[in-house]
DNA sequence: CGCGCTACGTGCGCTACCGAGCAGACCGCG
DNA sequence: CGCGGTCTGCTCGGTAGCGCACGTAGCGCG
């Protein structure tokens, strides 16, 4: 069925996609994962949703559009498939059960897109930061992976200071800890009850609309490789 | 080819859906326009979307999902099409052309939501109030419509009294008129110089994906009723 | 005409976050 | 072992927006 894709490596920070810009290439990260980024003009930037293997990147060509409507970077280096978006297209007629699939997860990442925008709103710093270390972990599907706190300030929106504090407050509860861009998960329910509830929801839309219990990470949780 | 339609009206401020709740009937605003409404718990809300007579309300349907992301609320008096979910389905099958209109417009739905969600966390409150009122403008097809402080800060997810301050600050510029809920506005282009760039980046997203340009209302601007 | 409701205006202390800049800590590499 | 780069920690003044509470103005209605 997906005869089309060929197998390729993304590798953190590889760039997919620019704001703008024409969409050659579809992607299904299988063990990859990708941050859709909108740049707001200046400094200013802000991540609006994450594809991991339960994902396509490449939304708008399903839609009849070309451009992308955001910037799209590896944030999770591993394989995915690639397709052409012309092939993508045509598969997209051919195979209904396909059609369906990726119109559910439309209606996934526009759910995801809403609750971001309120969690962008409302939320502090700390508890937006718990969650964003959640829904990474089970997308990287493991506990521990690499990111600097410059690079989730970018994310985030925020100053890199802000993240600082927020993590230092978490690893001083002993949630979470990290050394130099590695960070690792070490209380997952902690760290839940420390996010806010867009982790939780998020969640559920992805039950609700797909039917397929979510994986979270908590399979190979505490990795104790020196348990401080 | 709209057959299934029946026409009704809509008035201020009548419930089309609620989040997490089926979706009976879906509606094309003709002249009203309606609310996307995101409720974050507590007394935060959020409105991400405006949906006019360029929009369909009932995205979800046409993803083969049956639950509203959001609360739909009746904005703009006016009539609407309406029509059964199930009927909208099929018709989506049978006439390829509204397949491929709405799907442009659910590409179009999503940069409005990204859109909307970094302004939310970037730009101060006059601007997005300015934003604001000339999109509500556009879909209201006049310069002068209803709407009281204490409703557009529950759209904008802030303080009754930041719309206040906000509001007065564009009054003494004499780019808006208000009173006692109804807004005027009085210099189009000055209130656009006032708002931040989304709402010139919305109308080149529209255009780009669906080709006709925009409608604004600036065809009967100044009603002059009472030049102070 | 006056009562009461709804809409708008103001003041005050508080907090999360911003911008900028600097200091220390860790790590790989020659 | 020392050097340079990257990553993390901290400070300080400044501000937009918050929550709360109270004051005022316009308008419909009996």
């Amino acid at each position: 069925m997906l005869a089309g894709c060929e197998k390729v490596e993304l590798s953190f920070p590889q760039i997919i996609a620019e704001p703008g810009e024409a969409i050659p290439n579809i992607y299904f990260p299988t063990g990859s994962f990708i941050s859709l980024i909108k740049p707001m003009g200046g400094k200013n930037t802000l991540e609006v949703a994450l594809a991991g293997n339960e994902a396509v990147y490449g939304v708008p060509v399903a839609l009849g559009v070309e451009i992308s409507a955001v910037h799209a970077i590896v944030q999770g280096s591993g394989p995915a498939w690639r397709m052409g978006s012309a092939a993508f297209r045509r598969e997209l007629e051919r195979v209904p059960t396909l059609r369906n699939c990726v119109d559910r997860y439309i209606h996934v990442l526009m759910s995801q897109l809403i609750q971001t925008a309120g969690c962008n709103r409302f939320h502090v710093v700390e508890q937006r930061v718990a969650r964003w270390l959640l829904m990474t972990a089970d997308r990287a599907h493991s506990s521990s992976f690499f990111i600097t706190h410059e690079f989730l300030a970018y994310m985030l929106g925020v100053r890199r200071v802000g993240i600082t504090e927020a993590a230092s407050a978490l690893q001083r509860r002993k949630l979470i800890r990290y050394t130099r861009g590695v960070v690792t998960i070490r209380d997952r329910r902690g760290l839940e009850r420390a996010s806010c509830s867009c982790y939780g929801s998020d969640l559920s839309t992805y039950e609700a609309a797909l039917g397929i219990p979510a994986e979270t990470a908590s399979s190979d949780t505490p990795k104790r490789r020196a348990s401080a």
